[in-house]
This record gives structure tokens, sequence and C-alpha cells, in this order.
DNA sequence: GACAAGTAGGACTATTTTAGTACTATTTCG
DNA sequence: CGAAATAGTACTAAAATAGTCCTACTTGTC
């Protein structure tokens, strides 16, 4: 139902990664080790996260990434906002002038709204809880219908 | 961050234009004219919707369209999982063997737990309120009360 | 100062998903 | 019977994703 790229799941990954390396600097190659992911794309991911201002790099020899902050103070909305980008949750009708129907309109501010919800929601998980083992095991059967809670539009 | 693609923005237009014509049925044909979007799209759509359970047709000259149950108990979870489509949140590590890494495991997990709890959250979510007018205040507390308790166990 | 190790950044390609369309069959009313 | 409407399926085009590659810049080490 929602849906998230592989790439922000990989990027969670990562930052696990470097959270588990307190303070040290780690290469985007051993990074990519550890993790099991390509080297190119763990180097993008990285690139992202930096950009984004999660992670911080130093370049030349004996370089690497580490976390610009402590994993309990990056909460699961900063991770998607880095790697999904700032999309909006529906593009709704403001811009192509079907909105003169009252009732979409209510329905795509409704949409908006929850985007928000869970937004807001997510700002206060922190990278320190994604990494919790599993707690209470979740139903299986939910995991099928799982995610494409991809609002990003 | 979240996405949600067009179409199930549109079934919801669809649904809220169901609900709006109370009991009568409508046809695919009047949806289109009424919600301003293309009779094809339209008829996809409801043609999903029913096979989702949250609309029932009649065929025949003079058949449409209309409503399952009444808005008030259709969900938004409903809404996402009949024109989303049932996938999954991540593909994590399990199946190419990746999971041997701990931490790779315990984070998809996390992705999994918030996912469910968002479902939750949006169960209690039905088209009725979907139809709400934009309130001033936002986002009801409970929305993300809910996504929160359930992430932090 | 040269070299090696490493990040920065952008361009490019293949694959998958999504959106939209078209056509044919079936049902039902008049 | 014929018109109006849904049911189902198949197909095409466009867009987003995932992944790769190449080149330039930085910095430590010998």
């Amino acid at each position: 139902m929602l849906r998230m790229s592989k790439l922000t799941d990989y990027g969670t990954l990562v930052l696990a990664q470097l959270a588990a390396s307190e303070g040290r600097l780690a290469s985007a190659h051993q990074v990519s080790v550890d993790t099991h992911l390509s080297l190119p794309t763990v180097s993008k991911l990285l690139k992202s996260l930096v950009h984004a201002g999660l992670a911080v790099s130093q370049r030349g020899a004996r370089g690497g990434y580490a976390l610009s902050r402590p994993a309990e103070e990056i909460s699961a909305a900063e991770i998607l906002d880095a790697l999904e980008g700032p999309l909006a949750i529906t593009e709704c009708c403001s811009a192509s002038g079907l909105c003169e129907l009252e009732s979409s309109c209510r329905v795509g501010n409704a949409w908006q709204r929850i985007n928000v919800s869970i937004r807001e929601a997510l700002g206060e998980v922190s990278l320190a809880d994604l990494q919790q083992p599993a707690g209470p095991e979740m139903p299986p059967d939910r995991w099928k219908n799982a995610i494409r809670l991809s609002i990003q539009h």
C-alpha cells in the first residue's frame, strides 16, 4: 500500500552501518562490504546522504563517511526526505483546473492531511529506533499486504 | 516522501462521487463527467473498485455503480489496498541471503513495523472522513498518536 | 613532489511501473 | 431485437527507478 523505493531501504542500511562505526570514518568500500550492497550504489547513496546533511565526508586518502549527528537525532522522516525527495502526496487538481469540483479538492486535501500526520509521526522515530531488534513480532499476513504507503506525491 | 499513484487519487474522487449520489446508481459516463476524468480511466477504476468489493455494479441499460457500503464504513486503508495493490514495503534481504548481517534485517523489520502501524492508523480513517472539508485543524492527533504508539513497540 | 586512496559529481542505460487506450464479450431494459 | 451499459483483457506509450560508468578533485604517505 505504501511504497518506499529500494534505494531508501538500502540507504537505511547504509546509515545503520555508519551508526555502527561510532564516530570513526568508514569508506564507501567498507560500507559496501559490510552491507553487501554494490559499491556504486553505496557510493551514490552516501553522496545523497551527505548532500542532505545526514552524513559528513572526509575526502582524500583515509577519508570516508560518518553520521553528522548521533543516531538518536536522525529521524525516519529525514531519511525519507533525503532519499525519496520532497515529493508531495498528490498533484491534486490545483494545477489543471479540475478543482472547480468541490468534492475533488476536499478529497485531495484529505490525503495531504494524512500525509502530514504520517510525516509528523515519523519525525519522532529515530535512526536508533529503527535499529532496535524486532519487537513483538508482526503478523506475517500483514507483511504481505504491506507497504505501499507511498504518499509522496 | 510517501508516494501514492495518481490512479489512487483519482479513485478516491470516484468513490467520493459515488458517495455523493446516495444509493442511486451512477453510470461510468456520469461519474466521468462529474469528476472531469476520462471515461476509460473512470471505467477502469470502477472495475477495480467493484473487484475489491468497495463498489457494486448493475449491468445492462440503466445500470451503473454504487458504493457497496456507507462511506463511513469504507476505510482509507481499504482504498489504498484496492488501488495500489498488495505490494510489500521492502523486499528486504530475506530472499537474497543478505540477511546474515544482523543490522540489515533489524532495519528492514523496522520499516515494516512502521508500515503496519500506518496501515492500522489508516484503517480508522473512513471515506466519509476524507470528504470532510479541510478543517482549520489539520491532522487529527489521534492518527499521529496511533502511529507513534505502535512503532515504539 | 609523485602517487595512491578516496570522495564529488554528473551522464548514461536498462528495467520496471504506471497511465492510458482499445477492443470484444456479456448483461439487461424497453 | 436493439440500445445502453458493465466485464474483461490485452496492448502501447510514457515516466520513474535502479544501477553503472567515467572523470575530476582532495588528501595523506612515501
